[in-house]
DNA sequence: CCCTGATTCGC
DNA sequence: GCGAATCAGG
C-alpha cells in the first residue's frame, strides 16, 4: 500500500481525533502502527502526549548513545553538549492565560464574558458550582455564577467516549456486539478475549454451547423473531 | 505481558 | 520517502 492523497488525508484526521496509531492503521488496513507513526512525524503532524517523552535531562552520557555509530558520530557529541542553558520547562498551556485587567472594572466583567477569577481575594470565595445564600428578604440582583464551562480538552464526542466501537477492534478485544447496528449506542464488548477466540470469556460462552445430549430438549425461551421455520 | 509514541537507519 | 527494528514509559 502506498500512501495516496486520500490515506493521507485519513491519517491526518484521525491522528488529530486522537485514535492511536494502531487504530489508525488497521482502520486505513495494509500499513503498520510503525508506518503510521513514521507518515505522521514525516508529515510534520506533531504527536501529542506519548508516553516516552516525559523528561528531558541530557545529563553527561545521554541514553540516546547504543544506536549503531554509522556516520559522523561528533553530531550526537555536539549536540549533547550545546544545551548549556535548558529550556525552564517547556509546559504548553491549552489555554491562552487571562490577559491582566488592565482596567479594573467589575461591572464590565460580570457583563457577559467574565474570564475564570484570578486567585485573589476580590470577592468572597464560593465553590466551583457554589451559590451564595441569599437571605428570604434580599432582593439584590444575583451575583453571576461562575461560568460552569470550561474549555474541554479533546476527544470528538462523549458518545464514543467509553464504548467501544468499531474502530477499537482488534485481535484482542471481545467482538460480542452489544446493541444492534444502527442503534446510536450501537457498540462492542471490548472485554479482552478469551486466547485463540474472537470473545471474552463470557461471551464465548454464549458463542459456543455444547452439544447436549441426544434427547434432552432444552424449552427454549421465546424467541423474539417468532422462531425459526419448522418443518 | 499488553499497550503507547519516538527514533534510527537501511532500503 | 518508507517502515521495520528498536527504544522507552505506562
Amino acid at each position: 500500500m502506498s500512501w495516496t492523497d486520500e490515506r493521507i488525508d485519513q491519517l491526518k484526521g484521525m491522528w488529530e481525533r486522537g485514535l492511536t496509531a494502531s487504530q489508525i492503521a488497521d482502520e486505513l488496513g495494509g500499513v503498520s502502527r510503525n508506518a503510521v507513526i513514521g507518515k505522521a512525524h514525516r508529515l510534520g503532524l506533531q504527536s501529542r502526549p506519548s508516553p516516552v517523552k516525559a523528561n528531558e535531562t541530557p545529563k553527561k552520557a545521554a541514553a540516546p548513545a547504543p544506536r549503531k555509530p554509522a556516520t559522523a558520530p561528533d553530531v550526537e557529541a555536539s549536540r549533547a553538549a550545546a544545551p548549556v542553558v535548558s529550556a525552564p520547562a517547556p509546559i504548553r498551556a491549552p489555554v491562552a492565560a487571562p490577559a491582566a485587567p488592565a482596567t479594573p472594572t467589575p461591572a464590565a466583567a460580570a457583563a457577559t464574558d467574565a474570564p475564570p477569577p484570578p486567585p485573589q481575594p476580590r470577592i468572597i470565595s464560593v465553590g466551583p458550582g457554589g451559590f451564595l445564600r441569599q437571605g428570604p428578604g434580599d432582593q439584590q440582583a444575583p451575583i453571576p455564577p461562575a461560568p460552569p464551562r470550561r474549555l474541554v480538552p479533546a476527544k470528538p464526542s462523549a458518545e464514543i467516549a467509553d464504548k467501544t466501537t468499531l474502530l477499537d477492534l482488534t485481535e484482542r478485544i471481545c467482538k460480542w456486539p452489544m446493541g444492534h447496528p444502527g442503534e446510536p449506542d450501537f457498540h462492542f464488548c471490548g472485554e479482552q478475549v478469551n486466547p485463540g477466540f474472537p470473545y471474552c470469556v463470557e461471551h464465548c460462552g454464549r458463542a459456543y454451547q455444547a452439544q447436549l445430549p441426544r434427547g434432552t430438549r432444552r424449552p427454549p425461551p421465546p424467541l423474539p423473531f417468532g422462531g425459526p421455520r419448522v418443518r
